[in-house]
RNA sequence: GGCGAGGUAGCUCAGUUGGUGAGAGCGCAGGAUUCAUAACCCUGAGGUCUCGGGUUCAAAUCCCGAUCUCGCUACCA
């Protein structure tokens, strides 16, 4: 299809802290270098962004600083947009969901589909806060986690052991609010039927996009779709967040993955009046760049939803990137594991296209990649510097030594192989980094740019106009080859500004500068001509376009990341440690008779082995006496089955039976937790008989 | 356990629909050069393409099995 108009959307970022390099990585500079490109084209292009300002964890967020949530948003909104905006990632708007516009956009879209019929109500029971009259979100119910024991475990999720949890497997669940035990109470929400939309997601992705989108999102979306979709909700409970815009919806807000996409519209609609060409007209392209971490809501719920209400476009493509691992491990904003965008640009100032340069030639397109401080060392010192730079450098530093400071004649008459070579490469570079660019392999088309650069060393190299200079007094002939020489390597240095300006837009501006061209000299279509400075235009004195890292800058990055990762951990120890040795709040007094209740015995582990179709469950046979029990444990991440072999443990004996996996669990042991996590057994210091009670 | 994506030179990564002796950059060894940000240019060493089967005249590439890494998901008291 032809398309008239393209509109580009970048994943909005989470407003509860700042954007790190994996972010920019992943999505933000593909999304720029798409983007600047495509301007470079002339083409119809709006690029849009902005902050995801909804959802729990920032209610969260508001509540542990004690402050409010809409604080905490015009905080980090400001401070990503500043981060974005100097790193040059080129936003048309940058909006956020918070925004008056985006409250009745996202209201509309949801009451156009609720007219049309397209929710289910549901009655459900969820946790109810009675102090604070309020439901929890799976988040706000904070308790023991089963598997770590950690004493701050979310209802969804324990963040010390990674756990995936659901608030009814919390220990001693509790509000995060007020502390108080949560209740059930039944509560009622509107859910999207996306099993409704199997058949046509399958024909629409599964069948048609299989050789179009890249195979990790193609395999994504497959693998969901194959397992049968569900019923989702679209509203919560909650007092932040978009209102749902029906009576007798008071307390009720959208689910922030149904209010969030939306937001891509109310972003272009604050844009222009014009918004509904780039939405809803045929022959537009809509692309979304996000990270792998997205591809569900992107490729399906929120289709699913422009679908369901109608009159929209959907996405010809959605290139998500895989991770970007920082130094060998994983990013991890909990243990402060990660480059702020923020703080490179305070560390390195004026270096923006180092880091852009680095990302996307390093850029985790096809599998997770790993950023080290030395290996942007690397290709900053030798690729930038050595090759691209040093070119462009030799180029007007002969030319001023050689040809007056000025652009030397092109002697067609004194043409050689390597002059007709270099135009000719030039020609077919510009269409394979243009291919490249439309198939979204920006890695790709940034080595064939300094694949360019190369050539341009080499061919110096070949005519040494130096040696040249040297020969005129007995061939004067030869000062039509130093013109051709330079003439040529400056008008590659012209068309590697145009090549390289979409990737390091800061660089092609002081190239622009140093040759004394306007902006528009970098219209893509510009590209490929070795007319683009004039004969006798004078140029300016060449500046370094890219200043070499020291070792001492990558010394002390990696020390920087190191030890603010270490802080945070020690932090963390030790508000862990204090928690564990006050007693729980939350556990009452208890009389001698209900802990006479409970039948705690020693015993021998007999056998043990792991259980089929389970990662955490052992299998073990308990002697207690001259009974043997049964006992499935969750502590195969810890033990394997031969070492725990004959080992003394304390078992509740008493406790009702219960089926995990199919086999009846007759007690539990009982475990503790060391400094590390890791899980212990209790047992008795000095041998005892099996079944000898514990008391 | 299920599903998805990966496992290619010391390191970071490319390898389109199976087909000339398997690639790039960095690193390493040697050479050449001095216009240039001690940069650039040339040459070379280095890979049983994770392992094992199979299909084929031909497999890094297709099929089956194993194994490891990452992600989603299930189980977790």
């Amino acid at each position: 299809m032809e398309y008239k108009r393209l509109l580009i959307t970048a994943a909005l970022p989470y407003a509860n802290g700042p954007v790190h390099i994996g972010h920019l990585a992943g999505c933000y500079l593909p999304a720029d270098i798409y983007v600047r490109y495509q301007r470079a084209q002339k083409r119809d292009v709006k690029f849009v962004c902005g902050s995801d300002e909804h959802g729990v964890p920032i209610t969260i967020r508001a509540m542990k600083e004690g402050t409010t949530p809409q604080a905490i948003v015009d905080k980090y909104h400001e401070l990503i947009k500043e981060s974005f905006h100097q790193m040059g990632i080129s936003f048309d708007v940058y909006s956020r969901t918070s925004s008056a516009t985006h409250r009745e956009t996202s209201q509309a879209f949801f009451k156009k589909m609720f007219d049309d019929g397209a929710f289910e109500v549901k009655e459900s029971e969820q946790y109810f806060d009675e102090s604070k009259q309020m439901f929890l979100a799976d988040r706000y119910i904070v308790g023991t986690c089963p598997v770590c024991s950690n004493d701050n475990a979310y209802g969804d999720q324990c963040e010390k052991c990674g756990s995936t949890l659901s608030p009814e497997q919390l220990i001693n669940p509790h509000s995060a609010l007020s502390n108080s035990k949560p209740i059930k109470r039944k509560t009622q929400h509107w859910y999207f039927p996306l099993n409704k939309y199997e058949t046509w997601l399958k024909e629409w992705i599964v069948e048609g996009k299989k050789s179009e989108w890249k195979s990790n999102v193609y395999g994504q979306c497959k693998s969901w779709i194959d397992a049968g979709l569900q019923p989702r909700a679209m509203t919560r409970d909650s007092s932040w967040g978009v209102p749902v815009p029906l009576p007798n919806a008071a307390g009720k807000v959208l689910y922030v993955w149904f209010d969030a996409p939306i937001g891509y519209i109310s972003a272009t609609k604050e844009l222009t009046p014009m918004w509904s060409d780039y939405w809803q007209k045929e022959d537009t392209k809509l692309v979304h760049f996000i990270g792998k971490d997205n591809i569900v809501f992107h490729c399906i719920i929120f289709p699913a939803m422009l679908k369901s209400h109608g009159g929209y476009i959907l996405p010809e493509n959605v290139p998500a990137n895989e991770f970007l691992n920082i130094e060998g491990e994983k990013v991890s904003t909990s243990r402060n594991w990660a480059v702020w965008v923020h703080e490179y640009l305070s560390d390195f100032p004026d270096q923006q296209d180092l880091l852009r340069y680095v990302l996307c030639a390093n850029a985790p397109e096809t599998k997770d990649n790993d950023f080290t401080w030395k290996d942007l060392q690397t290709r900053v010192n030798s690729e930038l510097s050595g090759n691209l730079g040093n070119f462009v450098n030799r180029a007007f530093v002969m030319m001023h030594k050689l040809c007056n400071g000025r652009v030397p004649a092109f002697h067609k008459e004194a043409t050689n192989e390597s002059d007709l070579a270099l135009i000719a490469d030039l020609k077919e570079a510009k269409e394979k980094i243009e291919a490249a660019i439309e198939s979204y392999k920006f890695r790709d088309a940034l080595s064939e740019i300094m694949a360019i650069s190369t050539k341009g060393n080499k061919y110096l190299q070949v005519n040494e106009p130096w040696n040249l200079v040297k020969t005129l007094e007995t061939t004067p002939a030869n000062q039509k080859r130093i013109d051709n020489c330079i003439h040529l390597s400056l008008q590659l240095c012209a068309n590697l500004a145009i090549f390289i300006n979409p990737f390091l837009p800061f660089t092609a501006q002081k190239m622009c500068n140093m040759m004394k061209v306007v902006e528009r000299m970098l219209d893509w279509e510009n590209g490929g001509r070795v007319d683009l400075l004039k004969v006798n235009y004078p140029l300016r004195e060449p500046q370094i376009l890219f200043k070499k890292i020291e070792d001492s800058e990558v010394a002390d990055q990696v020390e920087k990341l190191k030890t603010r990762s270490q802080q945070v951990m020690e932090l963390k120890d030790s508000t862990l440690s204090n928690n564990q040795t006050e007693p729980s709040p939350e556990k009452a007094i208890i009389q001698f008779e209900d802990f006479a209740k409970i039948d705690l015995r020693t015993g021998i582990i007999l056998q043990a082995e792991k259980v089929e179709k389970a990662d955490k469950l052992l299998k073990l046979s308990v002697k207690l006496g001259e009974e043997e029990r049964t006992i499935v444990s969750g502590i195969a991440l810890y033990f394997t089955p031969e070492e725990i072999v004959g080992k003394q443990v304390v078992v509740v004996a008493n406790l009702a039976p219960r089926k995990m996996r199919g086999i009846e669990s007759q007690g539990m042991i009982l475990m503790s937790e060391n400094e590390d996590g890791k899980l212990v057994f209790v047992s008795p210091t000095e041998p005892v008989a099996p079944g000898s009670e514990v008391r």
